[in-house]
RNA sequence: GCCGGAGUGGCGAAAUUGGCAGACGCGCUGGAUUCAAAAUCCAGUGAGGUUCACCCCUCGUGUGGGUUCGACUCCCACCUCCGGCACCA
């Protein structure tokens, strides 16, 4: 028998894959589609044993259901535009792209050589300019339909390198490079309307039942619908001078208008506007606008997670609450958000737990207007913490008695009636900004110019190319700012001087439309042929990180509407199935290049091969779960492999030198009707277990089953009959084809040993027989209060009423339940019986 | 801090979703084979007790409560770890 050579074997069908063209596919409405995709790579050097985890288990879906008979579409590519291209650039004086296409080359070999059944004919990168040409057009089209605009906005800025710095190179608060204090400033940047989609994207959710539902459930909570209202707060002084001030208003967005009679006092944000208007009139402006300062600069991180320290300060303004009519203090509270609502809350100390601390900090008025409906009486003098649960108004005038959720609806109107607030839906999602200040990105399709003002590039003049010359320091404006070639431009309108657009644009759009490119990868005059997506979208089944549950598939779901209400797709969902795989794992963090913690897949592939790699990837963990990583399972996969291999090249020359086989069922013994079963509940399992399941490891743990199963019937099987041959020749088929998603070279070299000469696919997925898998006796647990007494074993057919008499005169039984009265008999036909004796 | 998860033998895990806890694999132990080793094949393997062969009993799914005839699974509170938090992708 020969030996089982991984190298020599996954190289012969890997070339014979590239030569027939094994996984290319092209539109056939006479069959069924499925659509396959994986989350596509950033290049970033090397694949790892956590990426390769990804396409494995796109790979075992997608190998399965070309067995199923669907035209499956399967495409690869790279997330190629980023900042650690530019960082690479910047440190090692490496151009960015050839840094990536480095990278890209590199790690397309890896997925090669682990015999990933990629479409390969469509592999794009988004850094290609026949790609970022559509990112183009794509903000065109949107900026037509006023769904980019531009507005001022804040960044991490770097007052030592003159740079902006995204949020990775910000560490405790400081520059990356040069560790200097790093500051706020404001620029006038790209946004994206997302919000305008906001109701839109959250009822789709309800579309989405193939989703996971804790995604479905961070990505509602993401989006963040609260009803509430909208309450204006008149502004008066209460200074000496009494001197009027510009605004006479502040809108608050409250969801818990049945608390405002206990509003004692307002906080406003650092950023918001009228904190600026104040400060020339406070008393002492200059420590004024110093603290609003120290506000502004608190680090973002630690502002978000809730690091700081609460800390206010008194603007000495005053507003009216609108219901009490009593004046009450203006603060500006660090913790308050200028993105979120208006910028600016009614403090409800009684009921908010934030405000709660903040009152008592400053010994501000704790005021009760909400007693819970049960429980005793709250007090705001002895109150230990905030009692935020709905209850009845009381102190709160002509609310006073109702419910909460009556006096909302009730005070909500009364404001409206008064001309002082309405109901009002608020998101939390925000707009997109898009603007990035760096080069390697697809650059923004904008001239400004002093005569027509911001225009946008025409459409005829995409791409609006990178230039391959830019100088990457790390300091200073961003490097497309530098090349004079590409900012002096003339204006599309009047044919002037011209300025270009410098920023590129946020790396999350190249990934929220990539899945229809790889439709239509060569297409030169549109993004993609329409009736090429709508033939293969929407994905079939989408896998990625769970790291990506909010961002890119929030927003790939925006752009999937936009290229609907452009009319480009039929569908309103993009991902009809969603996979969210667990990360792997080592020394308790995620693999990564910094933390010198990863495992390179060639360095198993070279010792095991690609097949045992596979294998042992899908085995160790179901794929929806986080693993720790350690290579000592692995061994185990090959061995496995070895003892499939033996088995099936023993039982392919045992046929080879016998007679035609033929399974005559009339003929079987006991022991071969048994095997016979195995092999048919097999199928069943691996079947489901695989679709719909993708319960990968449990899928490969029944094939190790059957293994097992038809080693020890040819132990117990000396001399081979045609009639043993033909049950092991079932059993050993069924195997290698079930296997073939996993083991793909493996299993297309033993299929080809036992004789077929037209690989895995065109034999198709095994079927399997229900009456060959029936069980004929079934053994069900008998217990005693609960806890197993016995076993009994029965015929499959036996009543309930029966299997309770034999349950109840068994020894073990009777000897629990003597001196008992049998309560109650608990029968689960086929499953199990419960005495309950007292 | 907020949002979302996870926690089961020495280890990775399983339990088809409220019905036999620990399938399958790793590791370990013993045996066969071998001059020997590797490889391979076979058997055993949650803890404790009782037998020391068969049987049998108790405990056991992060911690503490609860619901139920029955809970790894559902509910409440807590602990630890992981992911996301809008410029890493």
């Amino acid at each position: 028998m020969r030996t089982y050579e991984p190298k020599i074997i996954e190289c012969k069908w890997q070339q014979r894959w590239r030569e027939t063209l094994a996984f290319e596919v092209n539109e056939d409405p006479d069959r069924k589609k499925f659509y396959c995709l994986v989350m596509f790579a950033y290049p970033s050097g090397h694949a790892h044993v956590g990426h390769v985890r990804n396409y494995m288990i796109g790979d075992v879906v997608a190998r399965t259901k070309r067995m199923l008979g669907f035209n499956v579409l399967h495409p690869f590519g790279w997330d190629a535009f980023g900042l650690p291209a530019e960082n690479a650039a910047i440190e090692h004086g490496t151009h960015p792209e050839t840094w990536t296409r480095d990278n890209i080359a590199h790690m397309k070999g890896q997925l090669q050589r682990l015999g990933i059944s990629y479409a390969w004919d469509r592999e794009f990168a988004t850094c290609d300019s026949e790609y970022y040409r559509w990112n183009q057009w794509l903000f065109l089209k949107m900026y037509e339909r006023d769904l980019a605009y531009r507005r001022r906005s804040k960044v991490n800025w770097c007052p030592s390198c003159q740079t902006v710095l995204a949020n990775e190179q910000v560490v405790d608060g400081g520059c990356w490079r040069c560790s200097s204090v790093v500051e706020e400033r404001e620029l006038d940047q790209w946004f994206l309307r997302i919000t305008h989609y906001a109701q839109q994207l959250l009822d789709g959710i309800g579309e989405l039942d193939e989703w996971p539902a804790k995604v479905l459930t961070m990505q509602r909570n993401w989006i963040g619908r609260s009803d509430g209202a909208l309450v204006q707060f008149e502004i008066v002084s209460l200074s000496d001078t009494n001197e009027p001030i510009a605004s006479d208003k502040l809108d608050v967005f409250t969801t818990r208008i049945d608390t405002i009679f206990g509003a004692t006092f307002i906080l406003l944000a650092p950023e918001h506007p009228f904190v600026d208007r104040i400060a020339e009139t406070s008393e002492t402006p200059a420590r004024f606008r110093e603290q609003i300062k120290k506000f502004r600069m608190l680090d973002r991180t630690a502002r978000m997670t809730g690091q700081i320290e609460k800390e206010g300060l008194e603007t000495g303004r005053h507003v009216v609450n609108p219901f009490t009519g009593e004046p009450i203090p203006i603060w500006v509270a660090n913790f308050v958000l200028a993105e979120y609502g208006t910028g600016a809350i009614m403090a409800v100390p009684a009921h908010d737990q934030r405000d709660f601390e903040f009152a008592r900090k400053y010994a501000l008025p704790v005021r009760v207007v909400i007693q819970p409906d049960d429980a005793g009486r709250h007090d705001g003098a002895t109150l230990k913490q905030a009692s935020v649960e709905p209850g009845h108004l009381v102190d709160s005038g002509e609310f006073s008695g109702l419910s909460s959720a009556n006096a909302i609806a009730k005070m909500t109107r009364a404001a409206e009636q008064r001309g002082i607030g309405r109901a009002q839906v608020q998101f939390r999602l925000k707009d997109w900004g898009v603007s990035r200040q760096r080069y390697w990105g697809t650059p923004i399709p904008i001239v400004y110019c002093d005569a027509c003002g911001t225009k946008p590039v025409p459409y005829e003049d995409l791409p609006v190319e990178l230039p391959k010359v830019a100088e990457f320091h790390g300091s200073g404006t961003s490097p497309l700012a530098q090349v004079s070639e590409f900012v002096n431009t003339t204006c599309p309108a009047c044919g002037g001087a011209a300025k270009r657009e410098t920023d590129t644009m946020d790396t999350f759009m190249d990934s929220s439309w990539y899945f229809y490119r790889y439709c239509d990868s060569r297409n030169g005059e549109a993004p993609f042929d329409v009736d090429k997506v709508n033939y293969w979208a929407p994905i079939d089944f989408y896998s990625g990180g769970i790291e990506h549950a909010i961002l890119h598939l929030v927003y790939s779901r925006f752009f999937c509407r936009v290229f609907a209400d452009l009319g480009l797709v039929l569908h309103t969902e993009p991902f009809t199935r969603l996979l969210t795989q667990g990360m792997v794992l080592r020394d308790g963090a995620v693999m990564s290049k910094s933390k010198g913690n990863v495992v390179d897949p060639d360095e198993m592939l070279a010792t095991y091969g690609a097949d045992a790699l596979r294998l042992y990837e899908m085995f160790v963990a179901p794929p929806e779960k986080e693993i720790e990583w350690t290579d000592a399972g692995l061994e185990g996969s090959a061995r496995f492999l070895g003892r499939v291999w033996r088995l099936v090249m023993s039982v392919a020359e045992a046929l080879a030198e016998s007679d035609a086989v033929v399974m005559d069922e009339t003929t079987l013994d006991d022991c071969a009707r048994s095997l016979r079963r195995k092999t048919h509940q097999t199928i069943r399992r691996v079947s489901q277990d695989i679709e719909p399941r993708v319960h990968l490891n449990t899928a490969i743990s029944a094939l190790m089953e059957l293994v097992n199963e038809v080693y020890g019937y040819r132990k117990g099987d000396a001399d081979v009959t045609v009639m043993s041959l033909a049950v092991q020749k079932e059993a050993v088929e069924a195997l290698v084809l079930m296997l073939s998603p996993f083991t793909p070279h493996l299993s297309e070299e033993l299929w080809e040993a036992l004789g077929h000469s037209d690989g895995v696919v065109a034999a198709g997925w095994p079927a399997f027989d229900p009456n060959v898998a029936r069980a004929d006796e079934l053994v069900v647990p008998v217990q005693v209060n609960g806890r197993v007494r016995t076993r009994l074993t029965v015929d499959a057919e036996l009543s309930v009423a029966e299997l309770e008499r034999q349950a109840l005169e068994d020894p073990h039984v009777v000897a629990h339940v003597s001196g008992k009265t049998v309560a109650r008999v608990i029968v689960i036909a086929g499953k199990l019986v419960n005495i309950v004796a007292r």
